[in-house]
DNA sequence: CGACATTGCATCGTG
DNA sequence: TGCAATGTCG
């Protein structure tokens, strides 16, 4: 026993108790950068160590990298043969893994296709369409989202209409259909053997509750469950979590409220708040000490999460040093915070001698990442944008995969109508609805009724009839390749063979080339899938595993490790990163806090955890930075100073870029927004193929951006409001969130310039000038 | 039926 | 902005 334990050397006190707590639930409530990875990898090979079964442990994690990193930790303390056995993954990955071997009972193939967001938006939008409804009032990303948030609740269709107050509240939203939409995507779903990522939850629930034998059977595999994260949990996680851990309870969850971020997505944060209500003799356990990052930096994420009124008591502390103060930069336009950045990435690369991957950037939204790349990329400075987009989801790759998802389950209904016609073969959309409609008429898949086209009469010109048999022979034949052949040759000959590979090619445009070289690319993948493959034994359907994989994939999740470059990303993917130097840009009202969660308390304090999280992931030094006019939905809007720029106790900030002080960047500020212009101008052309730029100067409504931008260079705006010589001691002001108020006192100088003020709502507070948006009345 | 141009519209986050 | 739906023509 003894040698067995020095592994446990490193852990301080706090982190051992939940390590060595063996039988029986447990709780770790772990402040941000307290190490609770650490408490979860060392628990879990603990409980190997001391002989619990690897086949017994199932282990949830947030993402499939955190998994896969976890995994090797332990793999390097108890051995890779062991390690290997591990259930561990996403909650949606492992149970898919699941629904795989047992779906069956509820009726789904075991070969079913996961329909990503995408694929369901598509489905919805064609139901309203066939169902005749206006899609002005049922928009079809929204009906998703609401359709999401039922199967997150374990609101089936029988009980939506079961609930009086939610049908209610759909006919006084003017849908009174939504329920029969509701149905009918189930259904096709259903009949296509497709789940989307919430059935793979609501199905597993399913599972779990009406057949008593297989919950029986995995009770008993699972004696010993760790859930991560466990306050992004949604209702559906949550029970699957409970009726598996009900015999053993042996149930561990980690996780922190104050890094609550999800509940857009049904994450509920009383999961963890009433964890102690739901399990009997919790054991419960603080990690409070951050080692990750600087005094200065933990005590201001402290101040800023103060503001919040639901949390759980926990005092979050550092020995580390003090470090420097929280920068926080200006600029005039979102290209300007661009070079700002940039610069500063260089300045400290220089000055630290530190790498590109000792960076981060992160923005609330993703279309933030547009400016940041191009400045960084005019500075030479290696970066990897993170989200977004994601490879799979690109066209090209999913038109191919919409192939091979074909090849697997001819019934998949959006695969089929993604490709049907894609290269062009001459069936257009008037042939398809008629399939369609003939498809539901008779209950039977789009691909079944194309073979049994002769018996229906449907009215299709032969010539149409003709083509469509062609389409179901040659996937038939790729059907028959994929008995003999891996996933690799076949997929290298359906992209071949159908033509996806000359469409592009033959396109010649630089686009075309791009996609083409992702198809490439996305063959290369295939083919370490598959070589991957042949050196484990665990594995055993190759092409559907793939496109399991795929499906649940996420962009963080791939690995490119090896290569240093700064990374950009949303603060929602930074959850659970760290990194020494982190820029947060875009601090800016109706940016961040989002102009979409301002509306509720609740929802405003999801948004300052979002800024918790996002300071915490700073290991040494944060900068924030805010601009007065910001690009968004392609129109130069002004911005305002974030709120929570306040909120951090000035003590540990520093602002950069006072504005009488010469002002350092002053310099550049012309060429900054002659520049912007031109980038506009360049952008509208679209140049293709190298040609230069259009010599067109700068049109109309661009003159008059410029024509507004100018004065602004040379007066500070109006709202900085810096210095205003009415604003005395004494003086009336409003405040354009805390309304009228009274100044008693007036302090500091230039940027530092703070007043303190009685508002007549009745709370005192002292704001610096420099933020807060005051009018002398 | 297919290719291309135009209009219209949503506005965040993710497995 | 950039995507998706719609409109127009050969």
């Amino acid at each position: 026993m003894e040698e067995k334990i020095a592994y446990l050397k490193g852990l301080n006190e706090a982190q051992l108790a939940p390590v060595l707590h063996k039988d029986g639930p447990l709780m770790v409530i772990a402040g941000a950068g307290s190490g609770k990875t650490r408490v979860l990898t060392y628990r879990i090979a603990h409980l190997m160590a001391q002989g619990v079964d690897s086949f017994n442990i199932l282990a949830l994690t947030f993402t499939n990298k955190a998994a896969r990193e976890m995994k090797k930790r332990i793999a390097d303390i108890v051995g890779s043969s062991e390690a290997k056995n591990l259930w561990m993954g996403t909650f949606h990955s492992v149970f898919a893994k699941l629904l795989r071997f047992d779906g069956d009972k509820l009726g789904y193939p075991s070969n079913f296709t996961i329909y990503d967001t995408q694929d369901s938006q598509r489905l919805i939008a064609s139901i309203i369409k066939e169902m005749g409804l206006d899609k002005d009032i049922y928009k079809y990303k929204q009906i998703q989202n609401r359709i999401s948030s039922y199967k997150n609740s374990l609101i089936t269709v029988k009980a939506y209409f079961q609930n009086p107050e939610l049908v209610e509240a759909d006919a006084m939203a003017k849908r009174p259909r939504l329920g029969e939409i509701y149905q009918n995507y189930v259904d096709r779903c259903f009949k296509a053997g497709a789940m989307d990522f919430d059935d793979l939850l609501l199905r597993t629930n399913e599972l779990l509750t009406r057949f008593p034998e297989v919950l029986m059977k995995y009770q008993d595999r699972f004696r010993y469950i760790l859930v991560d994260e466990y306050q992004d949990t949604n209702h559906s996680q949550y029970l699957i979590v409970k009726a598996l851990s009900d015999r053993y309870q042996n149930i561990c969850v980690v996780g922190d409220d104050a890094q609550s971020i999800y509940s857009f997505r049904g994450a509920n944060i009383s999961n963890i708040l009433n964890f102690q209500k739901d399990y009997d003799d919790v054991g419960m356990y603080r990690l409070e000490q951050n080692y990750r990052s600087t005094k200065n930096i933990v005590n201001a994420a402290n101040s800023i999460i103060s503001n919040n009124k639901n949390q759980l008591e926990k005092v979050v502390w550092t020995s580390n040093d003090e470090g420097n103060k929280i920068k926080i930069h200006r600029s005039i336009t979102d290209a300007e915070e661009g070079r700002y950045v940039a610069a500063s990435i260089f300045e400290n690369k220089m000055q630290h001698q530190m790498g590109n991957g000792e960076f981060a950037v992160l923005y609330r939204t993703n279309s933030q990442s547009r400016a940041i790349e191009d400045a960084l990329r005019k500075s030479d400075i290696p970066y990897r944008i993170y989200g977004g987009l994601s490879f799979y989801q690109r066209k090209e790759i999913k038109d191919v995969l919409a192939y091979l998802r074909l090849v697997i389950n001819p019934k998949d209904e959006e695969a089929l109508k993604r490709i049907i016609n894609f290269p062009a073969r001459g069936i257009g959309q008037t042939t398809v609805d008629k399939l369609v409609v003939a498809a539901n008429h008779y209950g039977r898949s789009i691909f079944e009724v194309i073979e049994n086209l002769p018996k229906l009469n449907l009215k299709i010109n032969s010539g149409t009839t003709r083509r469509l048999e062609d389409f179901v022979t040659m996937i038939k034949s790729f059907q028959i390749m994929n008995e003999g052949a891996d996933a690799f040759t076949l997929a290298e000959h359906v992209a071949k063979k159908t033509g996806l590979l000359l469409e592009f090619k033959k396109d010649g445009t630089p686009e075309g080339i791009g996609k083409m070289e992702n198809i490439e690319e996305l063959l290369n993948g295939i083919q370490d899938f598959v070589e991957g493959q042949k050196e484990l034994a665990d594995t055993t359907g190759s092409l559907t595993e793939f496109l399991e994989d795929v499906a649940l994939a996420s962009d963080l999740d791939k690995d490119t490790g090896d290569d240093d470059r700064v990374a950009l990303m949303t603060i929602h993917l930074a959850k659970g990163l760290e990194f020494p130097y982190v820029y947060i840009v875009g601090m800016e009202e109706d940016l961040f806090p989002s102009a979409m969660s301002m509306n509720t308390r609740s929802e405003l304090e999801e948004e300052r955890r979002l800024f918790y999280v996002a300071l915490t992931r700073a290991e040494k030094q944060a900068y924030l930075t805010y601009t007065q006019n910001r690009y968004r939905w392609g129109k130069l809007i002004d911005a305002e100073p974030s709120r929570f720029l306040e909120e951090i106790e000035e003590q540990y900030v520093e602002n950069l870029t006072p504005v009488n002080d010469g002002y350092r960047y002053k310099s550049l500020i012309d060429a900054d927004i002659f520049g912007e212009v031109d980038k506009s101008r360049l952008r509208q052309v679209k140049p293709q193929n190298g040609t230069p730029p259009s010599v067109k100067g700068p049109n109309e409504s661009q003159l008059r951006k410029l024509r507004k931008l100018k004065p602004e260079i040379s007066r500070p705006s109006a709202n900085t409001n810096v210095i205003d010589a009415n604003l005395v001691e004494g003086a009336l002001v409003n405040h354009t969130r805390f309304g009228k108020g009274k100044v008693l006192k007036i302090e500091g100088v230039g940027n530092d310039k703070k007043a303190e003020i009685q508002f007549d709502r009745g709370d005192i507070k002292k704001l610096l000038l420099r933020f807060a948006k005051l009018e002398v009345l």
